[in-house]
RNA sequence: GGCUAUGUAGCUCAGGGGUUAGAGCAUCGCAUUCAUAAUGCGAGGGUCGGUGGUUCAAAUCCACCCAUAGCCA
C-alpha cells in the first residue's frame, strides 16, 4: 500500500552559502526520499531557506540593501546549488513568506489562547549608539571566569565558562565599540514546562534515535525552562500580533516554515489541478508520516520546542526526527584556511554532484556520528566501486552483444538463479534504505557487483566468443550480466540518479522502478555502450582545495566584522531585530520599494526550443558579475531562438526562482505587448550592469 | 564545566561478553586481457585510545583518564 510522506531538511540560513556540511543533510534526505519515491510511494519532499533574524538584518544593512533583496538573491543561489546536486524538492520556499506569516500567527495565537504564553520584564544589553539589543554573540568582553580578553557574551573559549552577556568585563558592542548598557524590555515566553509529561513520554516513544532520548534526558532533569520567543525591534521577522515593536524570534517560525513551504506547494498543486490536502498532512489526526532530517546541533529545536507547538496548537507531531552528525573533511573540523570548507558551487565546479552523493551514502548510518571526506579514500571509492566495479559489469559485455548481435539481448539468461538472488537481495537492501544505514545498503550492492564481476569472469565470454558454435552461450552470458548491471543500476537509482538515467538510456528501457527487480529483459535492443562515469583525478581534487581557498581570499574583503552566528554545518544561531516596512495602500510605492527588485542587464549566451513547451525558450544569460542564469521565458511564438543569441535583455534578477516542468526558472526577462517584444538596453551597456 | 556521542589493520569503516577480530581500498604474489590500467584467485598486516575493575571468559560490561565533535533554552 502506498504510503503518504511527507519529509523536510533543516531549512538553511539565507546569509551564507551552502557548503558541504548542509549537502550532507539534504543528499542523504534527497537518496531517502528518492527511494520512497522508486518504491512507489508517495512521497513529498520541502523545503525552504530560513531567512528571519538579526545577522540577515545587519547584513543586508552592510550592503546597503533591503533584507528582502538580500534574502531573494541567496534563495536563488541555494536552490541552484541543491539543484545542480540533483536534490530535488517538491517545494522549496522561504520563511519570509504569506504562509509562513499566517501559521506563525495562528500557532502563536493557539498557544496564548491556551494559556501556555507567558510575558515579563528582562533586563538586557543594549547597544546605545545603534540603538538595539544586542544577542550574546555581539558582545565581547573579558571573560569574569578566567580573564581572557575578547569573549563572546555567552562563553568563553579559553576556559570554557559559560556566563550571562552581564558578566563580561569591560564589554563592549561588536557592532559600534560601545559599551552596552543594561536595559529592560518585555519579553514573551513559550512554557515548555507547560509540555512536560507529553514531551516525557514522546521523546521515548520511537520518535527519536536512542542518543538523542539520551541527550535530551538532561533538559528533562534540569527542569523544562521557559523559552523566550520574542525580540524587540529592530528585528527582521514577523511582528507578534498585537504588540507594536516585538518579533517572533526566528527559531519559532523557522520550523512553522515547513508547515508553509507544504501549504505553498498545496496551493500551488490546485492551480494544477492536483488535490494535496494540507490537514490530511499536519491536521491532529493525520495517518501522514511526517519526518524532519537534521543536524545534530538542532535536536532540541526540533525534538522539544517543536512537538510541544504542534501539540498546543493542536496539529499532528512528528514521526521521527532523524539526526546526522557533521561533516569533517581528512579527519579535522572543515577549514577555511585549509581550503577544506568547500562550498557546493566549488564542488560543482570541479566534481560531479554524484560523487559526493555517493560517497555520503556509502558512509552513512542511521547513527548520530560524524562523517569524515576523507579525499584518499574518496578517490579509491568512487574509482574501484563505480567505474572499476559497477559500471565495468555493462562495459565489459556491452561489446560482444553490439558486435557479435546487432544489439539485441538473448531470449533467456545463462543462469536465472543468480538474476534471482539478486532481485532477492532487493528485500534486504530496502530495509537498510528504510532505516537510513545506507552505508549497509552500499556494501550490499557492492557485494552483489562483486558477485557480478566474478561471475563474467567465471563464464569468461571472451574465451567463449573465440570458438565456434557457441554463439547463444555467449549471447546468454552477457545478457546475464547485462541483467545483473540493471538491478545494481535500481538499487543505485536513489544515489545515482543522473547515471541511472544514462544506463536506462543505454539499456533503451522505460524509467526503472524497485518493481523492475525480478523481471530480466531479454529479447531486446540496447544501445551501444558509452562511458557512464569517468574515474576521478588527483588534479580535480587538488584544484577544488584551491579553489577553496581564492573564495575565502574573495569573502573575506567584504565580509567586515559581522560574527558568524552560523556554525559550520547546519544553520544554527539566529538572534534579533529591526524595521523594514513598505506600506502605502494607496496604490503608490516608495522608492525603496522599486529598490527591491534587481534589475540587470544581461547578456543571451544561449536560446533554444523546450521540448514540450508550446510557449517557452530556454534562455542562458550572461549577468556579469551575477554569473549565468537560466530563465524560461514565454516568447517562443515571437522569436526564433538563433535570433536572440547575443542580444541584451533587462532581467529582474532577483525574482524567485520557480521550478517549472523543464527546470528552474531563475529570473524574469522583461518584455511588453500581446505578442511580446523582448525590452533590449541600447548598445554599450554591459552584462550585469544595475538598471535604475 | 555539565551532558551526549566517537576512538577497531596504512586509509575508510563493519562487528560487539566466548572457538584463530572482519570488509573494501592500499601493499605483495599469481592468473587474465572482454572492459574507463578495469577483473579473478591468494598472501601479509591490527591484541580493538589509555589505566584499573567485574567475569571462568572483555575489543564487547563498569569506573576513571586522554583525544575529537556537538549541545547547554
Amino acid at each position: 500500500m502506498a504510503r503518504d510522506i511527507l519529509v523536510t531538511s533543516a531549512l538553511p540560513y539565507a546569509n551564507g552559502s551552502i557548503h558541504l556540511g548542509h549537502m550532507l543533510e539534504h543528499i542523504q534526505t534527497d537518496i531517502w526520499v528518492r527511494f520512497q519515491k522508486l518504491r512507489g510511494h508517495n512521497c513529498i519532499a520541502v523545503c525552504a531557506d530560513d531567512a528571519h533574524g538579526t545577522p540577515i538584518m545587519l547584513k543586508a544593512r552592510d550592503q546597503g540593501i533591503t533584507p528582502e533583496a538580500l534574502i531573494a538573491g541567496v534563495a536563488i543561489e541555494h536552490q541552484r546549488d541543491f539543484s545542480d546536486f540533483l536534490v530535488d524538492y517538491d517545494n522549496y520556499h522561504s520563511t519570509h513568506s504569506d504562509e509562513n506569516r499566517e501559521l506563525s500567527e495562528q500557532i502563536y495565537i493557539k498557544l496564548r489562547e491556551a494559556g501556555h504564553i507567558a510575558s515579563r520584564t528582562i533586563s538586557q544589553a543594549y547597544d546605545p549608539e545603534k540603538q538595539m539589543f544586542l544577542p550574546d554573540r555581539f558582545i565581547r568582553g573579558e571573560c569574569p571566569n578566567c580573564g581572557s580578553a575578547d569573549q563572546y557574551g555567552d562563553a568563553c573559549e579559553v576556559c570554557g565558562s559559560t556566563y550571562q552577556p552581564t558578566d563580561l568585563k569591560n564589554a563592549v558592542s561588536v557592532l559600534s565599540g560601545a559599551t552596552p548598557v543594561e536595559r529592560e524590555s518585555e519579553h514573551y515566553f513559550f512554557q515548555l514546562a507547560d509540555f512536560e509529561a507529553f514531551l516525557h513520554d514522546w521523546t521515548r516513544s520511537d520518535h527519536l534515535q536512542d542518543t538523542v532520548t539520551r541527550k535530551l534526558d538532561e533538559w528533562f532533569t534540569a527542569g523544562l525552562k521557559d523559552w523566550d520567543i520574542s525580540r524587540d525591534a529592530p528585528y527582521f521577522g514577523f511582528k507578534i500580533p498585537g504588540t507594536d515593536d516585538k518579533y517572533f524570534y526566528v527559531w519559532l517560525d523557522a520550523p512553522i516554515g515547513y508547515m508553509a513551504s507544504f501549504a505553498n506547494l498545496c496551493a500551488r498543486r490546485q492551480k494544477e489541478g492536483d488535490n494535496l490536502d494540507f490537514d490530511a498532512f499536519w491536521g491532529a489526526d493525520s495517518s501522514a508520516e511526517l519526518y524532519h532530517f537534521i543536524g545534530k546541533d538542532i535536536v532540541y529545536f526540533h525534538a522539544l520546542f517543536w512537538p510541544a507547538m504542534l501539540e498546543g496548537a493542536g496539529f499532528r507531531t512528528p514521526t521521527a526526527i532523524h539526526a546526522h552528525g557533521f561533516v569533517t573533511v581528512n579527519g579535522e573540523k572543515m577549514s577555511k584556511s585549509r581550503g577544506t570548507f568547500i562550498k557546493a558551487r566549488t564542488w560543482l565546479n570541479h566534481m560531479p554532484a554524484e560523487f559526493l552523493r555517493y560517497y555520503f551514502a556509502a558512509k552513512l548510518s542511521h547513527r548520530v556520528e560524524d562523517l569524515d571526506l576523507n579525499f584518499d579514500d574518496f578517490l579509491a571509492r568512487i574509482n574501484s566501486d563505480l567505474v572499476g566495479k559497477y559500471v565495468n559489469i555493462a562495459s565489459r559485455c556491452a561489446n560482444f552483444i553490439t558486435k557479435r548481435f546487432d544489439g539485441q539481448l538473448a531470449a533467456q539468461l545463462d543462469r536465472p538463479e543468480l538474476f534471482d538472488r539478486f532481485a532477492t537481495a532487493g528485500d534486504e537492501i530496502a530495509e537498510h534504505f528504510e532505516q537510513r544505514r545506507f552505508g549497509q545498503a552500499v556494501r550490499q550492492i557492492m557485494n552483489l557487483a562483486d558477485e557480478a564481476n566474478a561471475y563474467v569472469a567465471e563464464r569468461a565470454p571472451w574465451q567463449i566468443a573465440k570458438e565456434d558454435g557457441r554463439d547463444v552461450e555467449l549471447q546468454e552470458v552477457c545478457s546475464t550480466a547485462l541483467n545483473l548491471f540493471r538491478q545494481l543500476t535500481i538499487y543505485l537509482k536513489p544515489i545515482l540518479p543522473e547515471t541511472a538515467g544514462r544506463a536506462e538510456a543505454f539499456l533503451q528501457v522505460d524509467p526503472l522502478t524497485w518493481a523492475d527487480l525480478g523481471t530480466p529483459v531479454t529479447d531486446h535492443a540496447i544501445a551501444k555502450f558509452k562511458p557512464l562515469l569517468r574515474r576521478v583525478e588527483q588534479p580535480a581534487i587538488d584544484k577544488m582545495i584551491e579553489a577553496s581557498k581564492e573564495d575565502l581570499a574573495a569573502a573575506a574583503a567584504p565580509a567586515a566584522a559581522e560574527p558568524s552566528t552560523e556554525n559550520t554545518n547546519t544553520a544554527a544561531a539566529k538572534q534579533n531585530t529591526p524595521k523594514m516596512e513598505s506600506a502605502d495602500d494607496n496604490g503608490t510605492i516608495q522608492i525603496d520599494d522599486f529598490a527591491k527588485i534587481d534589475l540587470r542587464v544581461a547578456r543571451v549566451v544561449a536560446a533554444e526550443h523546450v521540448e514540450g513547451a508550446d510557449k517557452l525558450l530556454r534562455l542562458t544569460l550572461d549577468v556579469g558579475e551575477l554569473g549565468q542564469r537560466q530563465v524560461f521565458a514565454g516568447i517562443k511564438s515571437a522569436y526564433d531562438p538563433a535570433a536572440l543569441e547575443g542580444r541584451l535583455v533587462a532581467l529582474v534578477a532577483n525574482l524567485a526562482p520557480r521550478k517549472m516542468r523543464f527546470g528552474v526558472s531563475e529570473g524574469m526577462v522583461l518584455a511588453a505587448g500581446e505578442s511580446p517584444h523582448v525590452l533590449s538596453p541600447d548598445d554599450g551597456t554591459q552584462p550585469g550592469e544595475k538598471i535604475k
